[in-house]
DNA sequence: CTCAATGCAAATCATTTGCACACCC
DNA sequence: GGGTGTGCAAATGATTTGCATTGAG
């Protein structure tokens, strides 16, 4: 997972603010430490990572606010949330102008990431096809590194 | 979901024996009343559906078997696990001839299913620059219906 | 000041584990 | 008969909930 530039993490932080604003609900530190958490991390992180990340700066942020608040995000489309092959859940940016894909080793358990436009087609295509609005997707290869 | 016919059932039991065989595990009752409770549901069942299901038949299998013995077929190729948006873990039957992806709706909590195969061209393409061996994937959609 | 958000701990839910018993081989 | 697989109940681990307290507006 690449890191994120620091115009992208503004931007998540201003739209924060914006549907926070928009909803009346309240602009905590919390909300923010959280927000900054999730986009400065190369990897995904899981709710552990996020309470250890922030207890290593200034916040020591509950885990009940961390669940609260990644649910918050995550309905603000900020963030995406995975369950991969085991049931529990990790959290990465979401940067809605570019939707990735992911695959998952199945021996060491990486999960690296990629794009491809033919899924758009596929996307269009069951769009249309359904007539529904696909509003997200999730594609998970499960491979092994190929033997000699 | 569509239903398996009985030839589907069939084949899978054969297989489910096969594998037993090979790996000198035994062919218990409950293994097969478990492959079949899965193959012959309509929808996505979870652990408890299971437990139920099979107790309105003449078994009343405990979830510790139905944990481990989903495993099994799990790893058989006969059954497939899916985790969705919840974190509950649902099973259906795996036709390994007839890979599919799912459409979640949103509102309903619905999930349908489709083929498509541009996948397969997305699939191959991945293994080629990843060089890897793809074994499986989830490819899911989630959706809403369209507003008139 | 007021009420939404947080922190903490206890509760819940899915899944796993340990051990005694049953039954496939 | 012997040991694998099952059933039960207790343990674990992730997530949720209830309630007292705090701090944003």
């Amino acid at each position: 997972m690449k890191l994120c530039n620091q115009k992208q993490l503004d931007a998540a932080q201003d739209c924060l603010t914006a549907r926070l604003n928009a909803q009346g609900f309240r602009k905590t530190p919390e909300r923010y430490a959280i927000l900054k958490a999730i986009y400065t991390e190369q990897n995904h992180v899981d709710i552990d990572c996020l309470c250890d990340k922030l207890k290593k700066e200034k916040y020591a942020v509950s885990k009940a606010t961390v669940y609260n608040t990644v649910e918050l995000l995550e309905n603000f489309g900020l963030v995406k949330k995975h369950h991969f092959r085991n049931q529990k859940a990790v959290y990465e940016p979401n940067y809605t102008e570019l939707r990735h894909s992911h695959i998952c080793m199945l021996d060491s358990g990486d999960v690296y990431e990629f794009i491809d436009h033919q899924l758009e087609e596929i996307r269009k295509k069951i769009e249309e096809k359904y007539n529904v609005n696909i509003e997200d997707h999730s594609l998970i290869f499960y491979a092994r590194k190929k033997q000699k």
